[in-house]
DNA sequence: GGGCGTCTAGACAGAAGTGTACAGACGTTG
DNA sequence: CAACGTCTGTACACTTCTGTCTAGACGCCC
């Protein structure tokens, strides 16, 4: 019954319309999501197109279902972890931050732009955006800062990573690294210890063989 | 020589074209600044459009321009003012986070987007970016912080509130300002006084009649 | 090797967008 | 009142995109 040849020459699978999907939108916006440009792309006929998803629209909602199925969870599981000190919770988060693997920035700026022109977006986009504040809220809660102080501090947080994507910073690693300290005293109230540090500055190094940005 | 019979029915200005093309860039984004779009909505015919501007394209250059002569300067402006404390200096830049006459967060954000898909957008933002971080930098640099602890607590104010509206908030001004000495405390490190958040709640009473958000 | 399920190319129809050419309406000015 | 500058409508040529239909290529399984 299956038959996969994959990605032969002149054959695409429902993937390959995907992924290339997911470039489209996070290069240019939801509105640059063409079949015609994607056909062009995989090199093959836009009539195949139809034969994977209904209608242009059919592949926004399969993208949109694609969002909501891989960006929220690395968040939600690194704030749930237990941890001694809120500035290691801090760092548990950070990890989504800078390991592209576990938390795809682009991806999520761009479907968070298209919120602002679909409903269906925006309905999908606002609960992933509450599940994470809780989250976060819950991590501040349990190292016993006020529920007030706790849900500011995790909108803190969380606002300023969302601000750091959307003004698509160029960084390198070294120097977001250079400012961690300071991070961690602004987000906590607390001054982090060299041992937090350097338990980070490992994880970088032996867990992250991807976090290029 | 000046015939200005402004808006008469059946006819257009410049100004007529920018404001419609304004309001479709916040509404959806560079891609749906369309000329037919815009004559349909101003009830004109097309060609008009090639009388007051040369292409599609000249219409979004002088879009860009639009936005680089306005949005800037509130926020340079509120950060160099004198000021005491941390506190008060902190409030005179949410000035521009709650008049929305000062600093147009809608149009920031579609400008802010355009930026990932042009580089002519992309070197207006940068530029923008880089001046409002330098202003609100040496603001904090004033009341003695440390030069490094000064740049991250600037850029957690600024990305904190690029973030906000780029999640697309919508809160009730009450809850806004019920948070507020939380804010501050993060922001500054130090506690807020009474008296500095009563006198910015006078600034909301009286002086801002138009901040709605 | 015939049939079936999977996928593709090509042709067609039609919507929406850009830009240009041109004739003309309308008010102002000489 | 005639001429001119300002702005508009209609018409045309062209491009890019969506979606549908149909014939058929290709591998697999009985």
């Amino acid at each position: 019954m299956p038959n996969h040849p994959d990605s032969g020459p002149g054959r695409s699978t429902r993937e390959d319309w995907l992924r290339a999907a997911v470039d489209l939108i996070v290069a240019g916006g939801v509105d640059r999501v063409k079949v015609q440009v994607i056909a062009r792309q995989l090199g093959v006929s836009r009539s195949s197109f139809y034969w994977f998803f209904k209608s242009r629209q059919d592949l926004l909602d399969q993208l949109l279902a694609h969002w909501q199925a891989t960006n929220t969870a690395a968040i939600v599981e690194r704030a749930g972890r237990k941890a001694d000190t809120p500035c290691r919770s801090v760092l548990n988060v950070f990890e989504c931050w800078v390991k592209e693997t576990l938390f795809d920035p682009h991806l999520d700026i761009a479907v968070r732009d298209w919120a602002r022109k679909s409903d269906k977006a925006r309905q999908a986009v606002d609960a992933g955006d509450e599940e994470r504040m809780r989250a976060l809220t819950a991590m501040f809660r349990r190292h016993g800062y006020a529920e007030d102080e706790a849900f500011i501090r995790a909108r803190v947080l969380y606002y300023m990573q969302i601000g750091y994507y959307s003004l698509d910073i160029q960084e390198p690693m070294e120097t977001r690294m250079a400012y961690i300290a300071n991070y961690l005293r602004v987000f906590t109230g607390f001054e982090p210890t060299e041992a937090e540090i350097a338990d980070f500055q490992v994880f970088l190094r032996d867990g992250s063989r991807s976090g290029a940005q």
